[in-house]
DNA sequence: TTTCTTGTTTTCAG
DNA sequence: ACTGAAAACAAGAA
């Protein structure tokens, strides 16, 4: 599922695709995909350029002339790829951005669970989803200090913690259990019960693992591909995720999986033990 | 038919 | 007003 190393090696592969290109034309199929007045959003796009594509935890922000920026989010499954405007249209495409040069941009989603929504760029810091985002894990934006100082404040588990976006942003299912096995913390520790050598290691490999997945050009689990249609090469150096019933790679016991805040969380009961 | 999947938003209790 | 927990929701695959 893209969360940020593949949204952000999908935006590396967007900014080569159609940075610069010019939208003639807009067509939605699947109307639920688009937030607000799709007539609108058809309308207003309709000869824009596209300026930059940049990305925010694992929002992607296509911005264009006239001050106004795209928001998607892939959720699931969503993908973007390149066509020629003359090849038929595959199964579960939902919008199609025609370019001035015979080709489409095509949003394609298996689940339809991805959104996107136009926005004026000067509003899009009040973007409910945005407002509560935490740092950029890997800008300098993301200090150790203040993800103590965040962690000390809240009395919950460490893993729906990471989920929630807003101690720092990009972090989704299989990341947050491969950081905290790396970190050796068992995912129901509480925040505020880490120890600061514990919270040392926890940023230091949130941004080590986050770094060498962007590098891997991310994890494909099921279906994940770039913009490129290129799968990720990352899910070849998980730990933990998808291995309930392997061997820990680090101590030979065996990976179990349980449910946390309602989600898949994989661990080594060995290696991440519970603490009294 | 039931279960499983995840990220975000909404709801509710305290 | 805030926090945390849980449910809701999106929809298809197996």
């Amino acid at each position: 599922m893209p969360e940020l190393p593949e949204v952000e090696t999908v935006r590396r592969g967007l900014e080569k695709l159609v940075k610069n290109k010019v939208i003639t034309n807009v067509k939605v199929i699947y109307p639920k995909i688009i937030v607000g007045d799709q007539q609108d959003f058809v309308q207003k796009l309709s000869g824009r350029k596209i300026k930059s594509i940049k990305r925010r935890g694992k929002f992607l922000l296509f911005n264009f002339n006239g001050g106004l920026t795209m928001v998607s989010h892939l959720r699931m499954e969503g993908k973007y790829f390149i066509r020629q405007a003359d090849q038929p249209l595959e199964k579960h495409t939902h919008v199609v951005f025609s370019l001035n040069d015979e080709k489409q941009l095509r949003y394609n989603d298996v689940r339809k669970f991805g959104r996107m929504q136009l926005v004026l760029t000067a509003n899009l810091k009040q973007l409910p989803g945005l407002t509560k985002l935490g740092p950029e894990p890997l800008s300098t934006n993301f200090k150790q200090k203040d993800f103590a100082l965040a962690l000390a404040k809240k009395n919950k588990a460490i893993k729906p913690a990471l989920l929630d976006q807003t101690l720092v942003a990009g972090l989704g299912n299989i990341y947050a259990d491969e950081v905290l096995w790396l970190s050796r913390i068992y995912p129901l520790t509480k925040c505020n019960q880490l120890e600061t050598n514990e919270i040392k290691l926890l940023h230091t490999k949130i941004i080590q693992e986050l770094t060498a997945a962007v590098k891997a050009g991310g994890t494909t689990i099921r279906t994940y591909t770039d913009a490129f249609e290129n799968s990720g090469k990352f899910q070849f150096e998980l730990h933990v995720y998808g291995r309930e019933g392997q061997p820990c790679q680090r101590c030979g016991t065996i990976i179990k999986k349980i449910r946390v805040a309602q989600r898949g969380t994989h661990f080594c009961p060995q290696c991440q033990q519970v603490k009294l």
